[in-house]
Order: structure tokens, then sequence, then C-alpha cells
DNA sequence: TTCTTTATGGTACGAACGTATCACGTTGCT
DNA sequence: AGCAACGTGATACGTTCGTACCATAAAGAA
């Protein structure tokens, strides 16, 4: 059986391994014998591919991140083809809104590795942590880019609005994780406040679900 | 030395040095043992006054809240006496913020939880998990009593304007906790907020630290 | 004073976890 | 064909953790 074997594809499939069981029962209960179990191999296998189980979730945080980017570009692209700024922005505020089983899965793990980079410097370190930066940085240019248009209200500061928008889709995430809030109501939250932002006209509205 | 001891201190007591560590190190990385190295006793102790981790833990978590609630009430009383809707939630607000270290333990420690129950069942019937609930219909309180004393702008869903500030709050929270924002930041945006809610004229203004 | 309850220390036990070690079949190179 | 590197399994080791057990000194009740 031992063919020659994609390394890459492997540690993939035993990151998503890792992302599954942690979603199921939460980050700080995952053990290397866990993600050998959900990923059908055994326990030596993955102390192959990762030779440490700090290697191993270096490497899920990576691919959560990259997961959630693609999930991102995919909802942009749903909203038409050259959409405006503002379908953009909500595409990537509901992407991040814990709505089916996989942004749930997403919106948990991703606290989960945030809480942790608080006290573990290590996890500090790496650059995920510090890629909601880049993200606020993208809504900016998003919001920038609206108001060149003239498509946003007048007076508003587009930097402040992206903090905003970001700690709102956080904040409500997390909301609707513990069950506080429905899917819906956090949609409409930040629906609201981009009507806020954006003038009626040209809002060629609602691309929710 | 065994002179007759009074419980409720005692599990105070040890419950306060659970969360000093639980700040320290991360709420996953608390034992009994270092709990009970934190709080000067022996791991007996900590054994004796909470039979089991699960119950110390939930004793942890309601020792918290209540805390926060007296952090509250301080800071809405230093206000001044009588202060406005405005100056109380604002109160609220920025008490939730993690500026000092008792306030970053908080934070930290509370995301913890709430990261907990949501794969911990046990955590999650706690009553402290829906006291966010509690908060949200307060603030909507406030809001709509400051509406009735025409404080507001015409037009705002205090329903909705609650579930936003909370939002924002825990979203700030977080982002200063991990050392994305300034807390100077975070208030700035929360008191942006507050101005698009409030009218100018009465907004008695920054009573922020 | 004697006896029972309370408070506390020390320590042991079983389980789980991350990691390391040994072994072996398979594949590709020369 | 033979040899070295790769992929995989099984299992063992040392540690840490929560919990349980045993002992004992002080304090209040009788």
């Amino acid at each position: 059986m031992p063919k020659r074997v994609d390394h890459a594809e492997r540690r993939s499939e035993i990151a998503e391994a890792l992302l599954r069981v942690a979603a199921r029962r939460g980050l700080h209960a995952v053990g290397m014998r866990d993600v050998a179990a959900e990923a059908g191999v055994s326990l030596r296998l993955v102390q192959y591919y990762f030779e440490t189980k700090e290697k191993l979730l270096l490497y899920g945080l990576q691919h959560l991140a990259e997961r959630f980017g693609e999930r991102v570009t995919a909802r942009a692209r749903a909203a038409g083809h050259s959409p405006g700024p503002r379908a953009v922005i909500e595409a990537v505020l509901m992407a991040a809104l814990p709505t089916d089983e996989e942004s749930r899965a997403f919106h948990l793990v991703y606290t989960s590795y945030a809480v942790l980079s608080v006290t573990d410097q290590t996890l500090a370190a790496q650059p995920f942590i510090k890629n909601p930066d880049a993200a606020r940085s993208a809504l900016t240019g998003l919001l920038r880019q609206a108001e060149e248009s003239d498509l946003v209200q007048p007076g508003v500061d587009v930097q402040l609005e992206a903090v905003t928008l970001l700690a709102m889709s956080a904040g409500l995430g997390t909301s609707v994780l513990v069950g506080q809030s429905s899917p819906e109501a956090a949609a409409a939250v930040l629906d609201h406040h981009l009507d806020r932002i954006f003038r009626g006209n040209l809002a060629d509205a609602g691309t929710r679900e």
C-alpha cells in the first residue's frame, strides 16, 4: 500500500479532520488521537506529517484562514459580475457570520485560536491573527472606493466605519454562535448599518441568503 | 490552626485565584494544582471547597459575572448623580472594554467561557451565558427611556441599536484584547456610534478614562 | 474530659496525552 | 537485483491531570 503519496494533500486532509473535530468538541479538546481517528489514519501518521501538535495546530489555523478566503471570494463572485462595493462588503461580512455548519465551525475555531493567542505567544506571532488587520484595510479600501463613486453618505469616516463593521461582524458572529441571536437578526443589523453608510439610491440591495 | 472558617469567603478567594491564573495562562491551561498554588493553599483544599473541577469552573464564571456587575454599577455611579441615559450606556459599554488588567482578565476569561459553552452543554445551560440577553434588554430599556425624553435622533430602532451596541462592544473588546486596536480607538468608535444615536445637544459627553 | 465534627495535609491511583522507538513492507533508483 | 529512502503500524515511555484515600490536629458539644 505505501505508494508514493502527495504530502500536501495528506496534510490538508488531516488538517480538515482537525477542524472537524475542533468544531464538534471544541479546540481545547482535540488530541492527536482524535484527529487521527477522524481522518481515518493511525496516530503515527499524524505524527509523521506533522511532527508535533503545535505544528498541526498552526497548519490547521493556516488552512482555516485559506478556506475562509475562498469562501469570501466565492460570496463576492456570487454577487454578480462587477459587483458594487456594497455588495462586496456584504459578501465579506455575511461570510463571517455563522449561518451554516461550515461557517459555524469557522467562527468557533477561529475564535478559539484568537483566545489562545492572547496567552500563547507562538500563536500570537502567527500572521493569521494579524489577518483581520488585512481585512480592515481591505474594507477601508472598498469604502473609500465607494466614497469616490459618491455612493456613501456625506461625512462618514471610512476608516472608522471599517473598524465598526468588522467589530460588529465579529460581535454578531459570536452572538449567533452562542445562540443568542438568529443569523437573520444579525444580517438585518449589518444591513441596517450599511444603509446608514451608503446612499439609498444606488444600493443594488439585498444579496443575502 | 483549623479554626472555624467562612466557607463563602474561602470559595471566593479560590475563585479569584482561578480567575487570576486563567487570565495569565488561559482558561484552558488552568489545573487544580495551579489554582491551589495561586491561592496559597493545598490541592486538597481546593478539592474540599469545590468537590470537582467542573463546579470550580462554574463558580468561577458566576464570580466573574458578579464582579463585572459591580464594575458596571461603579462606572455608572462615577458618571455623577442621576446620570443621563447616555452616560449610563457609556459606563456599561466602556466597562466591557479591556482597558486595565482587570477588564482584560474579565474579557479574556468570559470569552473563553463563551467559546467553551458552544461545545459544553453544562456550561451552556448556565444562566450567565444567557446574561448578555439581560444586558440587551437593559440597554433597550435605557434607549427607550432616552427616546421618551426626546434625547435620541428620530427614526432609530431602539431594539436594533441595543443589539448593535452590544455586538460592537464585544467585537471591539476582542479586537483590543488581541492587540489589534487600542482601547482609545475602540472607545472612539463607540462614542462615534453613540453620537449617531443621540441628539447632539444634551450629550453631557465624554465620561471616558 | 471525651467524643464527634471540621479543616487540612500528604499521597496514591488510573486515565489520557504528546512524544519517541522499534519494526516492517513497499517503492524507486542504480 | 539490491539497496536506500519512504510510508505505515504497533507500542512503549514519561508526564500531567482530576480524583480518591488515609491520616491527623484543632475546635466545639456532651
